[in-house]
RNA sequence: GCCGAUGUAGCUCAGCUGGCUAGAGCAGCUGAUUUGUAAUCAGCAGGUCGUGGGUUCGAGUCCCUCCAUCGGCUCCA
């Protein structure tokens, strides 16, 4: 049952046998700016444009996630109609809908499209959706599909080829003809406005040995207002880019000269990377981790037996050679041989179980030059990484306890919005991972059994595994709504049984243990750059490397400032004087800009009252107060962003 | 690694279709000013225009190589 209501607050109500070509046409034809609400099913929902899909009677609307992707495939058929009549003989291969807008795959032949071009392509795009063109769906058989496309497109005929007769759709508008599974909006003049937002190279079938097609990227609104709006929303992200922000609060930078990929921490960042360490030892240490310390070299015999050379020798710094012919060391691409080395030094019992060894282990790996992002993904970077090694039966519970510490980091740092994905075996390709099938699946289920315990809304990936082990992957997104993998946590059965590890069980008898990887940063390069995009820098009081600046309102007043300084130290208070010969103005300005948490300014009336002027960062002037008022504000600031870690 | 774009002073940028000693603001230095909640004033200094080659009477500007960065693809232990 649907129906519309209209401003005059009269319903129009449709019959049970309303097809959904029915309704669409009606609001897309005559009521489509006049409809208040449309309900479905006895549920209402408000209506901006009404949308539908084919195939079963579902009204979406643009709010809703099905509306967007109708509506952005849509635009991608346009975006292909335009194409095609802009560079005539353009191949099409795929154009779905993606999380912000939607792409084309195509063939240009010798063609190439370029910025300048984009205005053009949406004009075009434009002036089709004007005609109000109805999306039409009709089946094919695949004899007429292949006929329809032979020797014009060989990426359609292969992609034909792959589909199962009778279930072949194609859909019309204008004079435009695509092979389409459907999800359509009534008609192209819904789309009112258009951007093409970028192209891009893009592997046929996503495989790197074949040809490259050329991706054309492209949103499209039903409002010029909403993509005005999106592409304010984008420049805004822009200023959160943690490679600005990083440089502008004086954090990292890179050097050509050392090396791509290689971060150099300033001052500044490396004070920040310290504290987020210590922050994580001191919840370690309550949940009985030790700290270990390994070497950033090994010999690649170590990595072979790991079968890490095997898997990724090639993604290796290459080889060290030693004046010795026969010796050759790699550069540390992981931890966990180091760690299996160290638990294999002494024997245990099952008493001593479980080992929890942790280090802030620096790995270098050689990722391709394309790849490198930022703080995000570089050729050099260290992990907050521990191997826990325990019986069987404790995995379960280990597993959690990891997860609570994984949430505890994740909480404390102020990462709400982050998605869990179970990362397990992609079945098609067997041979991608290392140990018995059996001891996967184990693994595997150990994982999502803990998953779901902790009521983690996870989702299941295949094909994410690592090699040696399914994971549990926590995933963030930075500013540009790009998704990072932050804290991981992995059972691994493997590596246990290629280092040979044991333990004595109470009958005596010599057992094998069950490894966790886990990172809750993941890497202190990308945590901290995603923490970046999220506060623009604006970290919590407790994380900043500088909490007050200490402004002398002349130079008459540096004495008292210094002497400001010195309490807030004893306080536990990072602050610096600011004594330049300069106005109070651009002082506030300077320390505004570079995010200071709280600005102290000190002048004659200050000095006389044994007070200070305290001003809060893009808040403003919070007024005259004590030293030992202001140590409290800060105090308890920090106590209600950060709570201990309870095990 | 692949496709495309970009690369001018420490930073942010200007330099049109190739043409006199390459510009600006901020930062820096010097001096004046000693300041009351987001930029005090003046002066000075600073660049082999990413690198190497080529075309040209002449290259920041055109072409090629390489390097780096950016947006994607592929990859991500």
């Amino acid at each position: 049952m649907i129906a519309i209501t209209l401003p005059d607050g009269s319903v129009k109500q449709y019959d049970d046998g309303a097809t959904p070509m029915d309704v669409a046409k009606s609001i897309s034809e005559g009521l489509a700016r006049n409809v208040i609400s449309a309900s479905f099913n006895g549920t209402t929902v408000e209506t901006v444009t009404p949308l539908h899909t084919d195939g079963s009677l579902v009204l979406y609307t643009w709010r809703d996630d099905e509306g967007k992707k109708a509506f952005w495939h849509s635009s991608a058929h346009i975006l292909a109609q335009a194409l095609e009549e802009l560079y005539p003989g353009v191949k099409l291969w795929v154009g779905p809908a993606i999380e912000r807008g939607f792409y084309y795959d195509v063939d240009l032949g010798d063609e190439m499209i370029s910025e300048k071009d984009f205005k053009a392509i949406e004009n075009k795009m434009l002036e089709i959706a004007r005609g109000k063109h109805e999306f039409k769906m009709r089946s094919a058989s695949k004899e007429e599909a292949l006929t329809f496309y032979k020797g014009k497109n060989e990426y359609k005929v292969e992609l034909v080829e792959g589909l199962e007769d009778g279930s072949i759709t194609f859909c019309d508008h204008d004079t435009f003809t695509d092979l389409c599974r459907g999800g359509h909006i009534p008609n192209t003049g819904i789309v009112k406005a258009a951007k093409i937002l970028s192209v891009a190279g893009a592997y046929y079938q996503g495989d790197e040995n074949n040809k490259q097609l050329t991706r054309v990227y492209g949103i499209t609104f039903p409002k010029q207002k909403e993509l005005t709006e999106y592409l304010h929303l984008l420049e805004e992200a822009k200023k959160r880019d943690h490679r600005k922000l990083g440089k502008e609060l004086g954090l990292f930078t890179f050097s050509e000269k050392v090396g791509q990929g290689l971060p150099l921490w300033l001052p500044k960042g490396a004070a920040l990377r310290e504290r987020l360490e210590n922050f994580l030892k001191a919840a370690q240490k309550k949940a009985g981790y030790e700290m270990v310390v390994s070497p950033h070299i090994g010999q690649k015999e170590l990595y072979v037996t790991s079968g890490h050379y095997a898997k990724y020798g090639e993604d290796s710094f290459q080889p060290i050679k030693t004046p010795k012919e026969d010796e050759e060391f790699l550069l540390k691409p992981m931890n966990c041989p180091h760690h299996c080395e160290i638990y294999k030094s002494s024997p245990w019992s099952y008493k001593d179980l479980p080992k929890r060894f942790a280090e802030f282990g620096t790995v270098y790996r050689y990722e391709q030059s394309g790849e490198l992002h930022g703080l995000t993904r570089v050729r050099g970077f260290t992990q907050d990484d521990a191997h826990l090694f325990c019986t069987p039966d404790q995995l379960d519970e280990e597993f959690k306890n990891v997860i609570d510490l994984v949430l505890y980091v994740f909480g404390s740092l102020g990462f709400e919005n982050f998605s869990t994905q179970v990362s397990i075996r992609d079945p098609k390709n067997p041979d991608k991972y290392i140990g018995d099938p059996d001891v996967w699946e184990k693994a595997e289920q150990a994982i999502i059994n803990a998953a779901r315990d902790k009521n983690l809304d996870y989702v299941i990936e295949e094909g994410e595994a690592a090699f040696y082990g399914p994971k549990l992957d926590f995933m963030v997104k930075d500013a540009l709504g790009r998704s990072w993998q932050l804290g991981t946590i992995q059972v691994d059965y493997n590596l246990p049984e290629r280092f040979d590890l044991t333990y004595k069980g109470s009958d005596n008898e010599l057992h094998r243990p069950v490894m966790i990887h886990r990172a809750p940063f993941g890497s202190m390069e990308r945590f901290v750059a995603i923490l970046l995009e999220h506060t623009g820098g604006n970290f919590p009081l407790w994380l900043m490397p500088e909490q007050v600046s200490i402004l002398s309102l002349s130079e008459k007043y540096e004495k008292y400032a210094q002497k400001v300084l010195n309490l807030l130290e004893n306080n536990e208070i990072r602050a610096l004087v600011d004594n330049r010969n300069e106005t109070i103005g651009k002082k506030i300005r300077e320390a505004e800009m570079n995010k200071i948490p709280y600005m102290i300014i000190v002048g004659e009336q200050e000095e006389k009252d044994g007070t200070i002027s305290v001003r809060k960062h893009s808040k403003g002037d919070l007024g005259t107060m004590t030293i030992e008022n202001f140590a409290s504000l800060v105090d308890q600031e920090i106590k209600e962003t950060i709570k201990e870690f309870n095990v």
